[in-house]
RNA sequence: GCGCCCGUAGCUCAGCUGGAUAGAGCGAACGCCUCCGAAGCGUUAGGUCGUGAGUUCGAAUCUCGCCGGGCGCACCA
């Protein structure tokens, strides 16, 4: 509601300063027409510096400027003044009766259908049980897909499979060359393990996968040497396709990639299609791709210097020495095999409907409400269209930033520019291990890396939190809080709990902090569950669900008493563009007495933090988008605890169900609920669900 | 050596397209349950915004240098 508020008031704005000063709107500096937040709730809902911005070209004194456009928008329908400030700022004040009936009224207005985009996040290799740096990743990328979707967007969730890679070659190594596995055997192995428990395949395979990094580096040279050739021989089975090694392989990283789809179900993190790079390979992604990279000259044919015989990418401000630039990228190696970047650039191609070929397609997993599909060579002649898509967004952490920056450059290369700038590297840093977690969790921690504020988790050490394990101490956790509080509660009612619970505060705390910050995991910041965690979020509505429980009133019935006689709320006055000039046109309300009551109570001191709860409860849409425009879901997870903290300001302030006066109670009410569905929508968006109890 | 990121309260972090007294959580001290659940609320203490210069009427925010920390820079993926 503020966002659609903020938006009418800069298109009136637009008018005004038009009728004034017959300025056209497109000569004009967009930071004219700004609309910013006063410090200070008192000082009003908005702020405009439009005169400031003026003064000079107009050779006017900005107070004279202001005092001009303030005279000339009002009044205006939704706002009560408009009052000169500071050195020439326009601060605007709400109606706050009429903001209170239309937050009560819910009118939203209808979302336009916006791009096509995909989603690229979680891509965990599929060679072992998924850690805790995976969760941030996937989390962070799922809940970015529910601020598209909620935003009107189109998107499509691709997990990428690295099934013939390095780390599932390692794996394969170890069950082939250590274990002395069978496939016979694998197969009984991955039927005999049960999901979610330590027996679980995929843990299996974390202690492989350790194994064998040992294994490696142990012996005399030469036996390094001879394991090091295993290990590219293996690779080259799997990168081949068609042997033994690469169906032990194939069923390796399969049941591995089942369990991280049963790992991040826990959350309610679903995909819509895994692509893999087995079909990359085999469907000859990267022949097409190299083509049309020779054609537009991206790619060229070294003749000298130690990149002789590669096919080498210049690299974005690279400098030439005698005509040689040996810092350019090698995309084809000198033996003909294409580099991961160059697999990468095709993929990309792909995914912008550029390539000119596409996967096959086979259903891999059904959930409840939709199918998720699989990368093969021949399948399914029915199947959704991916790819082809308007933008993209590459949940990858951020130490491949410059393979990711070579891809973008290869597009652009190619004069693929609007798709270039339509890529977002969606990086973010890494979760770590403070040291004391480290040590609490059995690991030796050296007294240097005890100085360190975190240390690094490492698959190939076996060092880290498994995804599973982490999740399940958090249930474990308030599920020891939940029995101390309800001890009439059935088995599955604090199960439940418990659930909503852990997977809200781990949720949440991998979205508190802004993508750039390393997070350096602790056990107990993770279980807390007071502060600015995802449990205070859910305690608060949980609070605001119990008065309605106690008062007999529906959190519906609530709004309905406010909103009533509403007509000014009908959703139809916000559904249509708010650049219309129309709706900039000066209305006149109807006034009643109801509604001067209603602005006497929020206008008064007593009311300052209803209004406060009020402001920030329209605020939903305006985070939204700023979220999204910034790629920061933590800006909405802020938005979700400040709710959640001036409504347990509220709630403590003002005892409701005691409420004489009844237009009074009226009020607090419909407060109460719209608080209630402010925070669970909300939380909706951050994929954190809203216990009934707690 | 080159590139990117970071340095804000004891700790962990917001704020950074320049603008109205620098914010939050944790931790610390104190206070609040005959009243919708105290997993809560309130009050207080705590900051030369790493450092030096520059641009500007105005800099935590922009530019440059320096110091300290992290990460990249393979014919690995």
């Amino acid at each position: 509601m503020y966002l659609e508020l903020q938006q009418r008031l800069t298109a009136r704005l637009k008018t005004v300063l038009v009728d004034l000063y017959k300025l056209q709107p497109s000569d004009v500096d967009p930071a004219v027409f700004a609309v910013e937040q006063p410090p200070e709730l008192a000082f009003g809902e908005y702020a405009l510096p439009a005169a400031l911005k003026l003064a000079r070209a107009l050779r006017k004194s900005p107070k004279m400027i202001a005092e001009e456009i303030a005279a000339a928008l009002t009044p205006m329908e939704g706002f009560a003044s408009f009052e000169v400030a500071g050195a020439g700022y326009i601060n605007a004040k709400l109606d706050r009766a009429h903001l209170a009936k239309l937050l009560a009224a819910g009118a939203e207005r209808e979302q336009p259908k916006r791009d096509r985009v995909l989603v690229e996040h979680t891509s965990i290799n599929p060679n072992k049980a998924a850690h805790i740096g995976h969760l941030r990743n996937a989390i962070l990328g799922d809940t970015f897909v529910l601020l598209l979707r909620a935003a009107g967007h189109s998107v499509a969730v691709q997990n990428y499979i690295d099934n013939t890679g390095v780390q599932v070659a390692d794996v394969v190594v170890g069950f082939e060359h250590l274990e002395k596995k069978s496939k016979a055997d694998v197969q009984a192995l991955i039927a005999g393990s049960g999901g979610g428990s330590r027996k679980s395949f995929d843990y299996l395979c974390w202690d492989i996968y350790a194994r064998v990094s040992q294994w490696y580096s142990e012996g005399t040279l030469e036996e390094q040497a001879a394991k090091k050739q295993l290990r590219l021989d293996t690779l080259h089975l799997l990168e081949h396709g068609g042997n033994a090694t690469s169906e032990l392989a194939e069923l390796i990283s399969t049941a591995v990639l089942r369990r991280h789809l049963e790992t991040m179900a826990r959350l309610g993190i679903e995909y819509d299609f895994l692509p893999r790079e087995s079909e990359i390979l085999h469907l000859k992604f990267w022949e097409s791709a190299f083509e049309k990279l020779k054609a537009t000259g991206v790619l060229y044919l070294e003749t000298e210097g130690k990149n002789k015989n590669c096919w080498v990418m210049r690299r974005m401000g690279a400098e030439m020495n005698e005509g040689l630039d040996e810092d350019a990228k090698v995309i084809v190696r000198s033996n003909g095999t294409v580099t991961y970047v160059g697999k990468d650039i095709a993929y990309h191609m792909w995914k912008f409907g550029l390539l000119g070929r596409d996967f096959g397609y086979k259903i891999f997993h059904t959930y409840p409400t939709h199918t998720c599909w699989i990368s093969c060579e021949h399948g399914e002649k029915e199947h959704p269209h991916f790819g082809g898509v308007e933008a993209i967004y590459n949940v990858i952490d951020s130490r491949q930033s410059d393979p990711q920056s070579n891809v973008i450059q290869a597009l652009r290369g190619m004069g693929h520019t609007a798709e270039a700038d339509r890529y977002t590297h969606f990086s973010y840093e890494m979760v770590a291990l403070t040291p004391r977690y480290a040590e609490e969790l059995g690991y030796t921690v050296s007294d240097e890396d005890k100085k360190k504020a975190y240390i690094e988790v490492s698959g190939r050490k076996g060092f880290g939190v498994k995804a599973d394990d982490l999740m399940d101490l958090m249930i474990a956790a308030a599920r020891g809080e939940t029995l101390k509080r309800h001890t009439d509660w059935s088995e599955a009612e604090v199960d439940k709990t418990s659930e909503q619970i852990a997977y809200g505060a781990l949720r949440y705390f991998m979205l508190r902090f802004t993508r750039n910050s390393v997070i350096a995991f602790d056990q107990k910041d993770a279980l807390a569950i007071e502060g600015e965690t995802g449990p205070y979020v859910q305690y608060a509505l949980v609070r605001a669900k119990n008065i309605f429980r106690k008062a007999g009133v529906t959190p519906e019935e609530a709004l309905a008493g406010l909103a009533e006689n509403a007509e000014l709320a009908k959703p139809t006055v916000l559904a249509e563009s708010a650049e219309k000039a129309e709706l900039a046109k000066p209305t006149v309300l109807a006034e009643s007495a109801e509604k001067a009551e209603l602005a006497k109570t929020l206008g008064g001191d007593e009311g300052a933090d209803i209004w406060a709860l009020l402001v920030r409860a329209s605020k939903r849409s305006f985070v939204l988008e700023q979220s999204l425009v910034s790629s920061e879901p933590a800006y909405l997870a802020k938005h979700a605890f400040q709710m959640a903290q001036e409504f347990s300001n509220f709630y403590h302030k003002h005892h409701i169900l005691n409420e004489e006066n009844e237009t009074r109670k009226k009020l607090l009410l419909a407060t109460a609920a719209i608080a209630l569905r402010e925070l669970v929508k909300t939380l909706e968006l951050l994929g954190i669900e809203a216990p009934e109890m707690m």
